[in-house]
DNA sequence: CCCATTACTGACAATTATGTCAATAAATGA
DNA sequence: TCATTTATTGACATAATTGTCAGTAATGGG
């Protein structure tokens, strides 16, 4: 006999339909913030939600359920990262730091750019017109009326600004402790010549 | 009866390990690139390579030791293409573009910058060490001596030169794709953006 | 309270991927 | 020519991963 009651009924919980996504997700993310999207296994995924893996089939279908919906969840959450702190302000300048910035933290906290390179690598990065359509509206409607800089060239310095972000959030951690050189440099140096340029353009 | 001869024992072709591994890891290297890394599974390179899986089990004892031939392969490649470019000359500012041009080229070409994203997801970026010894190398034995440009400058500009290379090479066209603009315009503008700042460092 | 719905589970089937092994055949040297 | 070595192979074994299904148990509506 274990010390445990030997006859415990396990007291299965029921969430709704929308908590055990939810759930399951959440572990997903975690998976793949923490071990890399190899690492997303259905079983893993599963136990890492307290749950077995046909629970998760029986919300997702499939594991490339499990994954797309995944996708979906942390696209939409870093567009509403981004968006919420990109409340204009009278100086464009600081105005674009304040979204560079943003967009920095978006990228490198919780995987959003780990995720970005997983798409990109599994050839899945087509399904992303979720962020082209976020990227017109922070451009046309965010920005573009309050700052007096041709649409054009504000277009080309998102997607300079996105390159390094993502640039920076994936490599800067190993890039920094290849080269020696402290934690976060690599975000602070990209930043700030960014910004460098961003007093050109609007001087100019 | 086919109409092929019935009796057709396959010439069977026997390499000298060396061109078998080579032919394997371009055949794992094709793959990576077209496909992705989760596409390396055993048959797929096997069949790739034109040989079965035991065949390559017997060269490289798992598909783990694929991997990681394949990892050092590309490594090795990447480093001698940019150092063979790095040939000092006389102008800094033309020196620093050739530099980059050249390892923009590096990361873009070939997958470089697939196989870097690929290391940092799966958290196998350690090994880099070979990487390390030849940023050290760039650093100071082809450049420090011949630009007037303290090493610490230097070292955090090739940190983002680096940074902005990868992001460019791995996201560039997805983002392009997404902004609507043309291709190669990310690549472009991380360029000018880098040499303007080395004629800043330079001329100060 | 009772019933219908459905989230959840355990056990198992199916599929896929990796690895083993004895036998075959291509090169090399004696 | 003959023997040794070993790259190569097909068939098979093993493991890992995904997916199926009938049954169980929470939950909410009547």
């Amino acid at each position: 006999m274990s010390i445990e009651d030997p006859a415990k009924p396990s007291p299965r919980l029921r969430r709704s339909p929308e908590a055990a996504k939810e759930n399951i997700l959440a572990a997903a993310e975690a998976l793949l913030v923490e071990q890399g999207p190899q690492s997303l296994k259905l079983v893993d995924v599963a136990t890492r939600a307290g749950v077995v893996n046909a629970t998760v089939l029986h919300h997702f279908g499939s594991i490339d359920g499990v994954q797309t919906a995944l996708m979906e969840r942390m696209v939409r959450q870093l567009v509403e990262k981004v968006l919420e702190t990109t409340t204009p302000t009278g100086d464009p300048v600081a105005m674009a730091g304040i979204g560079m910035t943003a967009m920095f933290d978006a990228f490198e906290g919780k995987g959003a750019a780990r995720l970005a390179a997983w798409l990109e690598l599994t050839g899945e990065s087509r399904r992303l017109t979720l962020v082209r359509e976020a990227v017109r509206e922070v451009v046309e409607t965010r920005i573009s009326q309050r700052v007096p800089v041709p649409a054009e060239i504000l277009e080309d310095f998102m997607l300079v600004c996105i390159t390094m972000a993502l640039g920076a959030g994936l490599f800067g951690a190993t890039l920094e402790g290849l080269l020696g050189k402290p934690a976060g440099r690599a975000r602070e140096l990209a930043l700030a010549l960014l910004l460098s340029r961003a007093e050109l353009a609007t001087a100019g």
